[in-house]
DNA sequence: TTTTATTTTCAGAAACTTTTGAAAGTTATA
DNA sequence: TATAACTTTCAAAAGTTTCTGAAAATAAAA
């Protein structure tokens, strides 16, 4: 296998595992294909290697900037933007931690909160939302606690708390 | 604010949190129903309550019983079969990471494993090629053994793991 | 066996998401 | 200022996923 074989197959399951993850396929494809360049690239030479429309990589690579996962860069006498992405890896963890903490475990945290408040009977059905909801309540904590704790730790903290998992 | 109005809420709200985890919403809302069910119910009475056609309850459910989250039952004199959930936030957990690390962690591992057999030469864009693929190789195979991990601990571990972690 | 109850399947419709490309907007240079 | 280089926006097209409902398949009861 050459290197442009290994390199677009890199991309292409890179991009089919964003799209498991709710990220859409363009931009985790832009996302490898940064990863894997040695230098920024602008965005005709993403539209060039990945065959996509200048809207769409404009697009996605805004999407990409505003997770904090790639950063703008001028260059002197350059008059394109040019492109590169956080290489890593453990840093691309903690951002995609904090980020999925505010997009998915926030929103459901204040729904429970806000049924927490409801004062409810005593009827078999009542009875069972109270409980499984508390149950939810108590553990989406800890999970928020966690990914907090994540997001503001250091690589060798996670190093150590892996060892100290896998024991 | 009444039993019912939480309960559609909750419903939503879990329906939205599944579809940014890459699981349908039409099967969150359908585990979110029977969660906060006493009893177990009828494809009908899901139906009924969720404003679904019975070809998507029955694929969903399916799709539920594939993932481990939800169990078929037989009521003698009853010829409808009943379903409910596992309730246990602990459980659905390492179901959930079993699931994934099987359809996302992987796919991705395999094909690192092919990458890296790959002969490559010295220019800087097969050396960065190698450095951040192995990074990421390595990375993987971490997050894969605690997904194992936890698929198959028990729940004082994690309480206890939990603990430790935010100490 | 026939009838009835129930589950499963699947083609087409509806809803949703992504992508394109051209036009509008912005910024730098002459 | 005008022109050129570039970025952003957005309506429409293409693509994808989900959902429906009716028909086919299966299983139980009469």
């Amino acid at each position: 296998m050459k290197l442009t074989d290994a390199k677009y197959k890199f991309i292409q399951e890179w991009g089919v595992l964003g799209s498991n993850w709710g990220i859409n396929r363009a931009m985790a494809q832009i996302q490898a294909l940064l990863l894997l360049s040695p230098k920024s690239l602008t965005t005709d030479e993403i539209m060039e290697e990945l065959k996509m429309s200048r809207g769409n990589v404009n697009m996605n690579i805004r999407a990409l900037i505003d997770w904090g996962l790639v950063f703008k860069e001028y260059k002197p006498g350059e008059r394109k933007e040019f492109f590169y992405t956080e290489k890593d890896v453990w840093k691309i963890t903690k951002q995609v931690a904090e980020e999925r903490r505010k997009r998915e475990i926030l929103p459901v945290k204040q729904m429970l909160e806000e049924i927490e408040g409801i004062e409810l009977g005593k009827s078999e059905e009542e009875k069972e939302f109270k409980k499984v909801t508390s149950e939810i309540q108590s553990f989406i904590g800890k999970m928020d606690g966690v990914l907090t704790k994540i997001a503001s730790a250091d690589k060798n903290w996670f190093l150590k708390v892996l060892m100290r998992l896998m024991n």
